[in-house]
DNA sequence: TCGTACACGTCTACACCGTATACGTCTACA
DNA sequence: TGTAGACGTATACGGTGTAGACGTGTACGA
């Protein structure tokens, strides 16, 4: 009832946004809201549950904001993912808790609704609309926390490196796809393309027997 | 050189196997190894890069053991992420672990370069491979991920409490779909239709313009 | 008006964590 | 024979989550 726990919450949520999850302690929350930290224990049964809770208040972010009837199944599938993507850029300790912790909450529920809608419309048979709603929402999250936690990244998985290392024909993937390697990548506009892709898996399923 | 390091990794993993990857603190596996606890650092050089090396001792089991060439691309293709998901059936533990360590050890660039080769010999644009192996990957890992701790267990996203929670007309995409939420699911069978059509997508992309 | 719940916070304490620093010991090789 | 390096130990510090016992205010029914 009372809004002490959001607020309990949210500053746990700051503390990750500016210093990293790691440096959310009990006591450095407290410290934060002005509190022992003992008294936490009163707002959130424990150091697990304060993580659920501060992944559910982002999950409020998910959730579209005008009228729902506006767009094509395919407009509405793109915004919810693109809103999952813009959350884990603004939170990045954010997104790998998004795969231990399931969608249980209100609105993790309401953004899985938006999927089976959307896949619905999209004329998909009902038996495969759980499992298409679980590949996208995988691979959505899954894409998140990649380029949270760094594997997409440059620094880690530079190509230049990489083929410097090993091979001797040992990587003739690597090899043949020579100077493709090397290009700089866009994250944006490949997500756009994986997302298009995806949405045409879904129009082939539905087509299949539709 | 010496084996040492691989037999500290290879007790760190088993203490992670036997009770839970937070189990293994640098005392447990001193303790373990039969040895102080300041000794593991002569072979590792702190607690973030044991957990990186117990995820490469792990990426081992990816390789395929038999000769490439017998099989098509989409059964190589098949046969890794299968293999992928075996291993983190088998260590839970490591699956969100794949995610910040991107495959920079030599096992893990083989392991791209097979979907590389998949890929190029599926007739994919090589401008695109690179793309499409991350969707790929992102995808099996995330499913791995998602298996492995639990974001698809019916316990914690039980259809039935699901709906009895919240809805008055709230969630209509829950309520149309009704009865196929109660199914239980098979993950190996899913998992399966969902690499299907993914071989699927690659084959699209491949005749786009190939 | 009093009594009593109850929500909220504090204090103390415990067991455990990662690891910096300094020190031994054993082996191999010049 | 001396010396370098690999390997392990001992001690210690500052941090962690949280159990348990104890206060304090506020609200409400008798």
């Amino acid at each position: 009832m009372s809004g002490r726990r959001e607020e309990i919450l949210d500053a746990a949520v700051a503390i990750a946004d500016e210093h990293g999850v790691d440096a959310v302690s009990m006591r450095a929350l407290a410290d934060r809201v002005g509190v022992t930290p003992m008294a936490l224990y009163r707002h959130v049964k424990d150091k697990a549950a304060l993580l659920d809770g501060m992944v559910g208040r982002l999950l409020i972010a998910l959730l579209p904001t005008d009228p729902v009837e506006e767009h094509s199944w395919d407009e509405r599938l793109r915004a919810l993912a693109h809103a999952a993507r813009k959350v884990t850029q603004q939170h990045p300790w954010a997104a790998h808790l998004l795969f231990s912790r399931p969608a249980v909450t209100p609105d993790g529920l309401r953004a899985v609704d938006i999927i089976y809608t959307a896949l619905i419309e999209a004329g998909v048979p009902e038996p495969q609309v759980p499992r298409l709603e679980r590949l996208i929402s995988t691979f959505v999250i899954g894409f998140a926390a990649s380029e949270a936690s760094g594997r997409f990244a440059p620094g880690a998985g530079d190509p230049r490196g990489r083929r410097g290392r090993l091979d001797g024909g040992e990587l003739p993937g690597h090899e043949a796809l020579g100077p493709w390697l090397d290009l700089p990548l866009d994250l944006t506009t490949e997500f756009e393309a994986d997302l298009a892709d995806i949405a045409r898996l879904v129009e082939a399923v539905a087509r299949r027997e539709g």
